[in-house]
DNA sequence: TGTAATATTTAGGCAGACCTAAATTTTTAA
DNA sequence: TTAAAAATTTAGGTCTGCCTAAATATTACA
């Protein structure tokens, strides 16, 4: 591999906002949020199915795969990352700042990227109200992080926020976001990595969350539950 | 002005590290420096003079023009800041984080300069122990920037570090980086902004630079002399 | 001073990421 | 169900920044 393209970078990102991950996304979509035309956008996508980053259908749509899932997010949280910084540290308006960010994140590297989130505490979003995508350090909690220093691996699942689940979905809880409060009130709740659940009742816009864990009912906020991260099954 | 050329900030902030500003740059220097042919260098040169960046004289070198060196000092600017930020704020090792500044610094913001050049302190150097230059904003010292901020306006001229200055040179104090107490004393000294000075003698090394000030011979410490700005005259 | 060595530029190509215009497929709705 | 509309892809360019090889200018030193 000789020198990393930021515009594949770009459209990864890109295809990961607009399908959380899961649905097919259609060229004009894309088009019109990268501000390129469609025809770019098929060049582009060729090209990205072939170092397999996406599965391309022509005509009908595209779709991340486990590695173009795996590297839209990174470069999602880096530029997430980046907001926040400028925002909580350096005083900046929300507005203007997403510029910037997106000329920024291909430079962060995955350690600056580690280091800049225990400095800003782990936030959940960014300054626009987005989720700000788990790490792939293969731990499962904040906690978790700060003790073991070196000898890190990383994670071979991609890991959902908690939130973009449908009704009747399954998953696993891998990995809890923030301080320690948050993971004791989790705890509380009997929510630990490694706890079943299914997704029972969605309310809209960032209501709350009914869950079915070990039989039981259980309903999350939205601000707790943006910091769950979980493999669908 | 459609899209600015990340590599034109390249080669300028190339050109104005192996230049300090002054001398003619060969073409074999910056093509070792940047790690491309000597021919792509003479190309580039060649833009880079169409669009007024640097005055250039083929089979001799090029040198930055006003505009040039504006553009210049203020990538490395955004360079140095940031490998201070990733030094003092995240902790991250000197070595190995100039590859990372030299990716973002294209990406940072005029605002952003501004706001974490505060946020750091206003420090002299970055980690490897170069000069990071002045800011742009029309202000004498670093306290005059805490006061006023809003409706700023841009220098008009390029300050140099007294410390780049050679024996012999006449220049006058333009501005005043850093902290207050950098400020007093050099006003106990009766250097304040507007001071004209002569450099007498320069010690080898980082050693202390022999002045003329209204008559009276002054030697200086380069740790304080860094923070002192200068128009040559 | 003249010639070999070195530095620099010129000429001609290539790859990436975009564009327009034309062709094709899919969708919509009569 | 089918024709018009919309979406998408294909074909053929452009521009930027790099490269190699060949030509030319400069420098060094015998």
């Amino acid at each position: 591999m000789k020198h990393k393209s930021v515009s594949i970078e770009e459209y990864l990102e890109a295809i990961y906002k607009l399908s959380r991950g899961d649905d097919l996304v259609k060229t004009t979509a894309l088009a019109n949020y990268m501000g390129v035309k469609p025809s770019s956008i098929t060049e582009m996508l060729r090209k990205l199915a072939d170092k397999n980053y996406v599965e391309y259908i022509p005509y009908k749509g595209v779709k991340l795969t486990k590695k173009g899932e795996r590297l839209g997010s990174k470069i999602t949280r880096k530029h997430r990352l980046y907001e926040v910084f400028l925002w909580k540290v350096l005083g900046r308006r929300p507005n203007n700042i997403h510029h910037e960010a997106c000329e920024v994140e291909h430079g962060v590297s995955d350690e600056t990227d580690i280091l800049l989130c225990k400095y800003l505490g782990s936030p959940a979003k960014c300054p626009h109200g987005e989720v700000i995508p788990a790490c792939d350090i293969n731990v499962s909690s904040c906690q978790a992080c700060n003790v073991e220093l070196s000898g890190r691996t990383t994670r071979k699942e991609n890991l959902k926020p908690l939130i973009w689940l449908s009704e009747g979905d399954n998953a696993k809880i891998k990995f809890i976001r923030g301080e320690s409060k948050v993971l004791r009130r989790l705890y509380d709740l009997g929510l630990i990595p490694g706890t079943k659940l299914k997704i029972l009742r969605r309310a809209p816009l960032n209501g709350p969350i009914e869950i079915l864990v070990r039989g039981s009912r259980l309903a999350i906020g939205s601000d707790i539950a943006i910091n769950i991260f979980v493999s669908k099954d």
